[in-house]
RNA sequence: GCCCCUGUAGCCCAAUCGGUUAGAGGCACACGACUUAAAAUCGUGCCAGUGUGGGUUCAAGUCCCACCAGGGGUACCA
């Protein structure tokens, strides 16, 4: 009572109740999960963390809301939710803003997290504040350097050359993502590739298992996630088949998934940048003409590479292979159409039915032969056919349908050991290292005499150097390279003067078992405890923006499956339930400095408080929608929440009083909006639970000045309920609810009502009746009238009567107890 | 180019299974109350036939086909 004297009882003092109750919660913890005696079944739920870059932001406080309705809904339902928030904490833009303002990125970092944590208090998010944890501390990313040497020891983790993505002006490779539309996402600078020796996890062993374990995901996940997981990973099916080349002793091998098409082979094409092209080019006449067309080839940026009309362009290498089912000799060109790095680098043409072939064949004026039945002639047209048709001129193919055309030609293939069938993907092993300083290094040693060796897992963390001793200015290596002390060690075999690896880990190996360690943050002897992650996962909601839709799923899912090979966790899948919160933007776009269009996390707080700005977050639309901040109204979400608050002020009966002796009326609105809310928080449709709360908010004020008053019993009950489906978004004005109800904090764990489903059913419903579909009388029935008795009922009426007018009815639809017609022929 | 999603009042959005006269909620607007007045607040009210054209059905916002518009994904993967 002390404390609620401090308020105004008859004024909703937004910035009051958020200063009263942020303590009281403080001290009441009422979102601890790790309890050991605690008997509630357990959930997990699982907001993506976020990266520190300065405080927290409208999208921060959109996805974090809707995270909020569903770990409080599961804890009034009564769950032991474990619901975390840690940081991802490493990674380039704390390096930037070191470099721009001469700050450590460590100082930089750990400031924006003090920050971004104490906004999450005050915004109220139901995190278990005991399991915070940075993937930035020591104690975090000594294991990402353990499960490396895991990974290492079972040849997922390897070192290979390739031609990766290069920025020259900020002097780094860079990952395919950061490449948007050919240019560096930071300075615009078009991207080259430059050939590197650098670390990759092999993902491609688990290329199958991703695809096919997605059946578990289906209805789960948003079909569009699974789409796109889908066509990353890229599975296709068809054969590998060789070809002889004329003068050279070794058989070349292409892979296709059009096997059936072999006899229309008309040429033969090999990557331009591939070491096969510049074998087969050198000595030929065509040397000085291909390595021409190679330079020009290596000087096309990555953006103009992109262009899909580009014209087709080749090198005729004056060398010849053979078709191994029909024996012709076939011109090998070399272009840069065909990837160096998909298949084999090499392809059969077959320019009847591949659009590519077909626009290089009359470029070239190669040769084009139907093989497959079809009515337009892709010689004259241009169009390549791709349909299914009979084979002609394939020999034994002839007259077989594709399906059976491939599955023969491989069976003649393989009688001949000319080909296999084979699977190919688009998928790529993942390539971990990055020339950046904030990151994890990479536990191993690089020893003239012993090659690669291991850290030992007992000399585990491989800490990073200090910052203040580094220029961390790009200049194409590791800035790590240049801390001489600590990269000069002794090999650990043979203890001669060896290097530290200088590269760091991909932040996204940080991310890929962030959920796994909140279990026990400070566990020093091991990244977490097999029989608390199988107590507590997979997670059962994951919540985060669909940009993480491939990237950051898939790397999480695979290591969950190299988790489970390892015998660490007894599941497959790490996250059951995928919702993707959508963007906060304004008029239309997403919102920029540069824009001019930038709302401010702060103002719009400062301006209605955290329940209103949490209220127009989840109330703007479905979840998955983007919310456009000039659609909706925080000040309209902060005058219902004074609407809802004042209920409570207006409530006279007794905290204990028997709800059974209220109005009838008002408590089956009530028991209907309770079960109406309750189905859409569990199907997404966070802003229908909202529209429900708001109703019943509508009904109760009515009863209280027009109905059966304050003192009812029912007017208790409906209030209370009120106060419940609240606390899923304004927690606060809630709690405040609560207390005036006469009940004690934390209301977070009171239970969600119990729906009377004996209030449910209405005594009567309106029945139409139609003739011919047009609307001729309305009845009140039972709702549990038997079809007969209502189709009697109907056909009795005398407006029905009129309108069938003496004709005999076709058929009487009856749809007890809502609708009955009457169709006349 | 290919693939996916979405089109409902002025605006944001609702509408188990196909089923009453499409409307739960909100914004905006109009009017009324309060006020010297205005703002704020409270109350009352208003508006579309579901992007277009076909089809299936006794019955279509809901299912099917085509087109149009908007949004997203992808980029020569043989």
């Amino acid at each position: 009572m002390s404390e609620q004297s401090q308020l105004d009882p008859n004024t909703y003092d937004v910035h009051g109740v958020q200063d009263k109750w942020l303590p009281v919660w403080d001290e009441l913890a009422p979102f601890k999960s790790g309890r050991a005696d605690d008997a509630r079944p357990t959930k997990y739920v699982l907001d993506m963390f976020p990266y520190p870059s300065g405080d927290l932001h409208m999208g921060h406080a959109e996805a974090y809301a809707l995270g909020d309705v569903i770990a409080r809904y599961w804890v009034h339902q009564g769950f032991n939710v474990l619901h975390p928030i840690g940081w991802d904490a490493f990674g380039l833009p704390a390096e930037n803003a070191a470099i721009k303002r001469g700050e450590n990125p460590q100082t930089w970092t750990y400031e924006n997290i003090e920050m971004q944590k104490s906004s999450m208090r005050r915004y109220a998010c139901s995190f278990d504040w005991d399991r915070v944890m940075n993937t930035c501390d020591p104690a975090y990313y000594k294991w990402n350097q353990w499960l490396f040497l895991k990974m290492y020891e079972r040849g997922l983790a390897y070192r290979k050359d390739s031609a990766v993505n290069w920025c020259p002006s900020c002097q780094t490779v860079l990952a395919n993502e950061q490449v948007v539309g050919g240019l560096c996402e930071r300075c615009d600078s078009a991207v080259t590739k430059k050939k590197l020796n650098q670390w990759y996890f092999k993902i491609t062993d688990y290329a199958d298992r991703l695809l096919d374990d997605m059946s578990q995901l289906e209805g789960q996940w948003p079909e569009k996630v699974l789409l796109m997981q889908r066509n990353w990973i890229g599975r296709s099916k068809g054969a590998e088949v060789s070809f002889e080349i004329e003068g050279r002793a070794e058989p070349v091998v292409v892979y296709t998934t059009r096997p059936d098409t072999l006899f229309g082979a008309t040429f033969f094409v090999v990557a331009a940048d591939s070491d096969l092209a510049s074998e087969l080019a050198t000595g030929t006449e065509s040397e000085v003409a291909f390595n021409e067309y190679l330079e020009g080839v290596k000087a096309i940026s990555e953006m103009d590479r992109l262009a899909t009309d580009r014209p087709k362009s080749g090198v005729f290498l004056n060398r010849y292979a053979i078709n191994p089912v029909n024996g012709e000799r076939i011109q090998i060109w070399a272009s840069d159409y065909v990837l160096a790095d998909y298949g084999t680098g090499a392809i059969m043409a077959v320019p009847a039915h591949d659009q590519r072939d077909l626009d290089f064949a009359k470029k070239f004026d190669l040769p084009i032969r139907v093989v497959v039945e079809s009515e337009t002639d892709p010689a004259v047209t241009g169009q390549a056919t791709a349909d299914d048709g009979a084979h002609i001129n394939s020999g034994p193919l002839d007259g077989l349908g594709k399906h059976e055309g491939i599955e023969k030609m491989i069976e003649i293939l393989a009688e001949r050991k000319l080909g296999t069938p084979a699977t190919n993907y688009r998928l790529r092993d993942w390539l971990i290292s990055r020339q950046r300083y904030w990151g994890t290094p990479i536990p191993i040693i690089h020893c003239p005499s012993c090659g690669e060796v291991p850290v030992p897992l007992d000399q585990l963390p491989v800490l990073l150097p200090d910052a203040s001793d580094l220029d961390l200015s790009p200049k194409g290596t590791s800035p790590l390279g240049a801390a001489d002390e600590w990269a000069n060690v002794p090999c650990p075999k043979c203890a001669q003067p060896a290097r530290r690896d200088t590269d760091t880990m991909d932040t996204f190996v940080d991310s890929s078992w962030y959920y796994l360690r909140y279990l026990n943050p400070q566990l020093d002897t091991a990244p977490f405890e097999t029989a608390e992650a199988n107590k507590w996962l997979p997670v059962d909601q994951y919540v985060g923006g669909v940009t993480h839709a491939i990237l950051h799923l898939l790397y999480s899912r695979f290591f969950t499956k190299v988790l489970f090979d390892m015998g660490m966790v007894n599941f497959e899948e790490p996250f059951t339930r995928l919702l993707n919160q959508g963007m906060v933007v304004m008029d239309g776009s997403a919102m920029s400095k540069s824009r001019g269009n930038l709302v401010r996390l702060s103002d719009e707080l400062a301006d209605n408080g955290v329940d209103a700005i949490r209220l127009t977050m989840v109330f703007a639309g479905p979840p998955e929608d983007d919310v456009d901040w000039a659609d909706v109204s925080p000040h309209g979400a902060k005058k219902f929440l004074a609407r809802a608050w004042r209920l409570s002020g207006d409530v006279t009966s007794a905290p204990d009083v028997d709800f059974a002796n209220g109005d009838l009326t008002l408590r089956k609105a009530t028991h209907r909006a309770v079960a109406d809310a309750q189905l859409a928080v569990e199907t997404y449709r966070f802003n229908v639970a909202v529209a429900r709360t708001m109703e019943l908010v509508n009904v109760t004020r009515k009863a209280i000045d027009t109905g059966c008053g304050g003192a009812d019993p029912a007017v208790r009950e409906a209030t209370q309920a009120v106060a419940i489906m609240l606390s899923l978004v304004a927690p606060y004005t809630s709690e405040e609810m609560w207390e005036r109800l006469g009940h004690q904090p934390p209301m977070a764990l009171a239970p969600w009502p119990i729906v009377d489903p004996g209030l449910l059913v209405e005594d009567s419903v309106q029945c139409v009746v139609q003739v011919n579909g047009k609307i001729k009388e309305r009845l009140e029935v039972s709702p549990n009238i038997s079809q007969d008795e209502l189709r009697e009922l109907a056909m009795g009426q005398a407006s029905v009567i009129a309108a069938i007018a003496g004709a005999t009815p076709k058929v009487v639809v009856v749809r007890q107890p809502k609708l009955v017609n009457v169709v006349l022929g």
